[in-house]
DNA sequence: ATAAGACATGCAATCGTTTCCGTAGTTTAG
DNA sequence: CTAAACTACGGAAACGATTGCATGTCTTAT
């Protein structure tokens, strides 16, 4: 397949040694410059690649990292990845990307394999499904590298990079009341989901300082199916109890929302107003009516996720990762979705 | 780091020689079914793992695809990437997953460092600036197992799998013809790309069918900045020339377009009609009319592409990849951008 | 003139598998 | 009863890089 030259055919063109030849690819102080020069020329010249698997094993390093992300299908977790490869390549690190598509067992079993040292750190937002974490505690007790970013692991102690979640939570909600919204309903992927739980509680308290007490049947939890959720949530735009403001914990059930309502006669934003955490700008613009969005710094959010590995795997002795929250703050941005003109 | 036991240890621990044991795991006949039994329920107990990168520089192969992509940003990319992981997963391989940002240099410094043999093949999409190709030819006279899809390069004696691009493109341009468009824009990303080359045949092809002759002007190729290209989709729409139908060749330039006609007065499907190739069926009927779409079937191109190399990969003596273009055609869904009530 | 140090290079072990080859012990054929 | 063929396993080489140690040559100081 790959059958380039190897560090003994290009010894032996140079006619000097494996160890030689290698030291002087390395830049070791040991060789004379004369010879490095020659050996990197002659490396050109044959297209010299070093076996990548024969010096990850030598070297126990692999010089790649591992993503684990609940969907490919969202610009938010699209650009965190981005985010990612940014750093890791400047530093010839390589990205396994994997899907759990929202599914713990998924998600076990590819944390299981990676365990075997394929990727020398992870970085992951776990699956929606996911409340047992012993695989990941066990992953993390074996000292292996993990960063978690967006829907972290609050019981591992590692570095976790989010978002302002509860802040955000806290100021959507209090911006939908500002304008009006009395009856605000609270649409969720998960009740586990920690990004579920901080912006739960901003909603909470954003209703608590109105003075308005939160409605159990305005809170939905759904599911992977688009359809289902859509449908749901039009139960809950054209039953008794009807609201006249969401907060969406999530971009794809911002989307759902749309759909929903325009199977209703309702209007956004006169009859239901809309804000939701949401990383596809342009398309938030483009909704009818734009969209309020709540939107999180996804791509810093990969680029720091990947700096603080680089950090640490790049660099000699380097201490563990440290039991620590990091927080790069959303910016509200505000559309007609909330806004009766 | 990973320090799990590997298999010279658990060999120790069964009073068995490491060659014994390898044999036992990988079921060969050489070995008693007792013993295997044995050396089976230690290695379990034991959590033995074996060591990825010793068996990749033993066997000479990786058990890793890599998959080169021009964005990750793009519902069609991420969905091809999630059919080839539902494939490739099957087999336990692993997915490098690349982003050339639609960056030539990026994407020859991205094969150039996957020739070393860190993948057992190559997936991928070129970027709309490829149009110098030595870094693939390379590859592929190599012997790497290469595969295109969507963007390819018919050049590279390899296999392909495409759309219909061709027929997409020319009932695309007939059904604005049939609502009655007479002056068809094409939009583009670039002029070198296959997609756009037999997309663009197929309308000329339906606009020569029905008399109406092509007009230079009314071509627009676009850039990687989005605002660029909206204020150019808005000059053409404002200027002394202006169309009334829209083919977009690609999803990005649908939302451009969408964007654009909002800074205008123009009115979707009266004054101008807009049809797209696109992968996002929940956005294409969010959008505000909703979009008449060419479906690619992005999900399926990614299972084949991964079903053909899973097929060489895993059985013992397959041929070379066949000089082979495979279609799988989209399906045009008509919605309210290209039809007046 | 000789010992000591610096410099440049080679030898061989190592990383963890897989697999070729060899060899005891047992069964089968002639 | 002996030669041939299996069976079940062990020893050691190989994959391709890195690196500790050894070695040889050349300066330089005493």
């Amino acid at each position: 397949m790959s059958t380039g030259v190897n560090l003994k055919e290009l010894a032996a063109e140079l006619k000097l040694s494996p160890s030689t030849v290698s030291r002087a690819l390395n830049d070791s102080y040991e060789i004379s410059e004369a010879t490095k020069k020659k050996v990197i020329s002659m490396a050109e010249k044959l297209n010299y690649q070093p076996n990548p698997f024969a010096r990850s094993l030598r070297e126990n390093k692999s010089k790649t990292i591992a993503v684990v992300i609940p969907e490919r299908m969202s610009s938010f977790f699209s650009k965190v990845v981005d985010g990612i490869e940014e750093i890791t390549q400047q530093f010839g690190y390589h990205l396994l990307v994997y899907s759990t598509h929202e599914d713990v067992d998924r998600e076990k079993k590819i944390v299981n394999l990676l365990m075997n040292g394929r990727a020398d750190a992870i970085i992951m937002s776990v699956s929606s499904q996911t409340s047992d974490i012993s695989h990941l505690t066990r992953l993390h007790e074996r000292g292996f590298p993990l960063v978690f970013f967006d829907r972290i692991c609050s019981d591992i102690p590692t570095t976790k990079f989010i978002t302002n979640d509860y802040e955000s939570g806290f100021e959507g909600t209090k911006h939908l009341i500002q304008q009006g919204c009395r009856k605000i309903a609270f649409l969720m992927l998960s009740k586990e989901l920690s990004i579920t739980k901080d912006r739960y509680r901003g909603y909470l308290d954003a209703l608590k300082q109105a003075g308005l007490s939160p409605e159990p049947q305005l809170n939905i939890t759904c599911c992977q199916d688009e359809e289902q959720n859509i449908e749901a949530i039009k139960q809950l735009l054209t039953g008794p109890n009807r609201p006249d403001g969401i907060l969406s914990s999530v971009e794809k059930l911002a989307l759902a929302t749309y759909h929903a309502v325009k199977r209703t006669h309702l209007r956004i934003p006169e009859d239901i107003k809309i804000i939701s955490f949401f990383s596809n700008l342009s398309i938030a613009s483009l909704l009818n009516p734009s969209l309020t969005t709540i939107t999180q710094p996804a791509f810093t959010i990969g680029e720091e996720c990947a700096k603080l590995l680089m950090k640490k795997l790049t660099k000699p002795r380097q201490p563990d990762l440290p039991n620590q929250l990091i927080t790069i703050p959303s910016k509200i941005t505000i559309r007609s979705s909330t806004i009766v003109l």
